[in-house]
RNA sequence: GGUCCCAUCGUCUAGUGGUUAGGACACCGGCCUUUCACGUCGGUAACAGGGGUUCAAGUCCCCUUGGGAUCACCA
């Protein structure tokens, strides 16, 4: 008898993407997410969206909202959630109470002061800065009032460890460890008792998370036990640092993944660069979304830190950009024309047609966007230097001709226009050099643009003619 | 400072005891060419240092050095 495909197997693999909603989905975290989505998606498994906002106070709605369009904008869909942690403190509230009945956790009545206090002085004298333990064995007593918080009881002595899918086995003397606060004064769960109760709850298998969580999972693991759950395996990912090996911010440049949409990144580009941040696939380079669910695997993510390269991300994304679809890439670039005062849909040529001759020549949407501004300008700003150089005397006469030509053709196409050039050349015994800069002038305003043959066959007959002739009057005189 | 982690070209990396240490970005040069680009061919460039283990070490072990993370009633 064979099973249904959708029957759910203990073996299914479950993971989750956590980030907490106080500002931007960065490029850490996206990766993070990516990797998260990528294993979920190879081993037909399960990713969950959870935002962690146990920090009422600095938790916004605008931040939830960024990381929704950044994880769209990049193609990671979830299959649960999104989840709110803030929805969830009365069962927060009932795994704390189960711990402190069974004497896993207890009340500490320490004040923030008297704690700071004796913080500083473990600190002045060469000590470690570790909760002292002055509540662990207080005798259970009545509530008298008195604010308290509850810590969760650490083992005083042996060894905790993992076996880390990314650093290998990583071990911790439970000595290091303090009683952690697991429940504020004001009743609210802290972070690391939180996410081990919605990790057991949401039945998770795997957590991969940043590196910057190392030391919190030993004492995430002694809150499994306690709760007799059973311990996810974890994968922590190294950080990304900007070019001097620092951890990366914004004095590198933009972090936020939706300011390189903004820029003019395309969200495949994104994709494959963060992916390739930390893992390698022999020498290959180029990975789609659809090739990394085959070919992704958390075994080969690098152990280092590694730099975040805006040059290789720019690369990538003009090799998106070229070999892109152009129907898509003239739909991407239609807000990035209206930003510069250009509507393709109030007439102008096809913008389709547009992007093709444009393709190969721009590393970002933003510079396909500039690149495109001439095909729908009216008026052109002529480069004065090759003005100078590419028009003389003989030039009017020459445009002329060539218009000329081009209107006697039967059909406007880059075959055809081509033929038309070597007609005039031939008659008029020149190079190409001595009429070609100056139809670029005439056509685009520039020297650096796309073909002469393509502008004209894209722009059509009446506007290269209208282009042409204005040229000549206004350069011509 | 304690604890934990990390270490191959400038950068991302391949390498799992025997390689002329490979690829990619960037950079430099040739070619292609109607401009700018694209493309293409080639070049510069790395095993942090020191000890072991071994016939043999970038690969294994130790130390040093250098980076990073974390030590909250933040997540």
């Amino acid at each position: 008898m064979i099973k249904a495909a959708k029957e759910p197997f203990m073996s299914e693999v479950r993971l989750r993407f956590a980030p907490s909603p106080t500002g931007y989905l960065h490029v850490g975290g996206a990766r993070t997410a990516l990797f998260n989505w990528l294993l979920a998606r190879k081993q037909h498994g399960t990713f969950v969206l959870r935002i962690e906002d146990t920090d009422v106070t600095r938790s916004t709605q605008e931040s939830v909202d960024a990381i929704f369009e950044g994880m769209k904008w990049l193609g990671l869909d979830w299959d649960e959630g999104p989840f709110f942690q803030s929805d969830y403190f009365p069962v927060y509230k009932e795994y704390i109470d189960r711990l402190v009945a069974e004497g896993k956790a207890y009340k500490c009545y320490c004040t923030v002061e008297e704690l700071e206090a004796k913080r500083e002085k473990a600190l002045k004298e060469g000590g470690k800065p570790k909760y002292d333990g002055t509540c662990r064995d207080l005798p259970p007593q009545e509530d008298d009032g008195r604010p308290y918080v509850i810590r969760f009881r650490t083992p005083k002595e042996g060894v905790t460890s993992w076996n880390d899918l990314i650093k290998g086995k990583v071990s911790f003397e439970n000595a290091e460890l303090d009683d952690l606060i697991i429940q504020r004064t004001d009743g609210t769960p802290t972070y690391n008792f939180v996410v081990v109760v919605d990790d057991v709850t949401m039945r998770m298998t795997t957590v991969i998370r940043g590196d910057d969580h190392v030391n919190n999972t030993p004492r995430q693991i002694l809150i499994y036990e306690a709760l007799g759950a059973p311990v996810p395996v974890f994968a922590h990912v190294p950080m990304i640092l900007g070019a001097d090996k620092a951890r990366l911010s914004k004095r590198h440049g933009a972090t936020s993944v939706m300011a390189y949409r903004d820029m003019g990144f395309l969200p495949e580009a994104m994709v494959n660069y963060l992916v390739r941040l930390g893992w390698s696939y022999g020498d290959e380079e180029i990975f789609s979304l659809t090739d990394l669910i085959e070919k992704f695997s958390i075994e080969n993510v690098g152990r280092s830190a590694g730099v975040f390269n805006p040059d290789k991300l720019l690369w990538l994304n003009a090799h998106y950009i070229k070999t892109g679809d152009p129907v898509r890439l003239a739909d991407l670039l239609i807000p990035f024309l209206k930003e510069r005062g250009v509507d393709p849909a109030q007439g102008g040529p096809d913008l389709v047609a547009v992007v093709k001759t444009l393709q190969e020549r721009a590393k970002t949407m933003l510079e396909l966007a500039d690149g495109a501004l001439f095909y729908y300008r009216d008026e052109l700003s002529y480069d004065e230097q090759g003005v100078a150089k590419a028009f003389n005397a003989d030039t009017p006469g020459l445009l002329n001709a060539l218009v000329e030509k081009l209107a006697a053709l039967p059909a406007l196409d880059a075959g055809q226009i081509e033929q038309a050039f070597k007609e005039l050349m031939a008659e008029k015994g020149i190079k190409l050099g001595q009429v070609g800069p100056a139809v670029r002038l005439s056509l685009s305003g520039t020297t650096a643009s796309p073909g002469i043959y393509e502008m004209i066959e894209v722009l059509g007959l009446a506007e290269t003619k209208k282009r042409i002739e204005r040229a000549i009057a206004v350069l011509c005189r």
